[in-house]
DNA sequence: TGCATTATGTTTGTCGACAAGATTTCTGAG
DNA sequence: CTCAGAAATCTTGTCGACAAACATAATGCA
């Protein structure tokens, strides 16, 4: 009886024309689909969603809102560029919420949290094992993303998955442009930062976290420009 | 018929109607004029604002992206509530920032950053001397800001600032609850802190800021986990 | 009376339309 | 031919309206 509403194209239920229009918009800046710079039109957008203006500019205030698109006054909305000048003081913030993260999930963690870490872990595993670099960006978001989560903190939580996200733009780039291999000492980093977690070795996790951290950002921050690093002891 | 009695002839300029509603409401929730948990109706603020619903629409859209208001899809949406029982989760974070924030502005200052920095804690330490809570927040909040601006991180700046502003209500409802004394230890601490990011000491900075911020903490959340029954005013 | 179901009223999400800026094109003077 | 100013065109911000989802009151049945 209950009809399968599945991708039906034309059926949109009620409160999901915004959502799906963020996601869609926010998956393609993040996959380089809308390359940082170009210009966002909001009837083009429309027409191709299927959907009136006002939806698409929920969407977009959202967007707004975390950063992916600059909107100018009374002008057009772009896709946010990326500030390769300033790469260190992302990477800066990066690692610090790598160490943190890491850090808290060492304290705070709960058996059942391992679960989630140890399957984002294994997919991690497999895409490395097939070279699949977009693969790999995303599970070791994954990966990272329930570590924050075992650490138990919203606040962290939400910096953190918003400067995964950036990064996800920043890896893109730099695998798409520079086809390098992927690093299989970062499966065994992981595999040690969860026995670090595991044994609740506080000092442990965050020497791992920020060793893997720099040793990412160095590879890319390579590739730029070299700037000031931020070192300090928790 | 019903000519309206005319309190609202200003002439809003075109690309300010949401963000009028935007700042308003923002200054409103963090200043506690709408209590945590109060449900918001929007036909009552669009006639409050003499506005339509759309800009009020936006304007909640980006509230509620910093996390301001919570959004029920297709139900209403209210201000957020105040975590109690998990205020300890933000006070790591506020103090990591204060370190983090006061160590690079030590750092990476140049000299014209001292200024505004200067002016905020002059303007501080004229509120405390006054003994005038609330303004003594919000130019602490505008001390920590300034010197978060020069250590030139915007990411972290975004986030410092993010959590001073919820920070605002907890210490409102601290100051309203409590009638505490203000500390004029705070001045002087404040001014330590200029004087070790002035000879750009990142270790006395850090330590500085980590005092200084689990100081604020450990009032708080004394007071909070101490049983006292919290009571607003609806 | 108690409970389920229907009828009614509210609130929200979406739409199409329209005017204010902004951008581009056109025009004419120098 | 160049360039300033005007006109046409495009884009955005806002509005009023309407239908769907939700909440509430009313009704019927056991």
């Amino acid at each position: 009886m209950t009809e399968e509403p599945g991708p039906a194209p034309t059926e949109r239920k009620r409160g999901s024309g915004a959502r799906m229009v963020y996601d869609s918009l926010r998956d393609e800046i993040l996959d380089l689909v809308l390359p940082p710079g170009s210009a966002i039109d909001e009837v083009q957008l429309a027409e191709r969603f299927g959907v009136s203006r006002t939806p698409i500019r929920e969407a977009l205030v959202r967007l707004a809102g975390e950063g992916l698109v600059n909107t100018l006054p009374n002008r057009s909305t772009m896709v946010s560029n990326i500030d390769y000048l300033n790469l260190h003081t992302y990477f800066d913030a990066l690692v610090l919420m790598y160490r943190v993260t890491t850090r808290l999930a060492a304290e705070h963690h709960r058996p059942a949290d391992l679960e989630p870490i140890r399957a984002a872990q294994f997919q991690f595993a497999e895409a490395v094992a097939a070279q699949d670099a977009l693969a790999m960006i995303d599970t070791n978001a994954a990966f990272h993303t329930a570590i924050a989560e075992a650490g138990r903190n919203p606040h962290f939580l939400a910096f953190f998955n918003r400067l995964l996200d950036q990064g996800r733009r920043i890896l893109r780039i730099y695998y798409n442009a520079y086809e390098d291999r992927l690093p299989r000492e970062f499966v065994d980093e992981h595999e040690a930062m969860i026995a670090a977690i595991e044994r609740r070795d506080v000092a442990a996790a965050d020497a791992l976290a920020k060793a893997h951290g720099e040793q990412i950002a160095h590879k890319v921050q390579s590739l730029f420009l070299r700037g000031g690093r931020l070192d300090m002891e928790l």
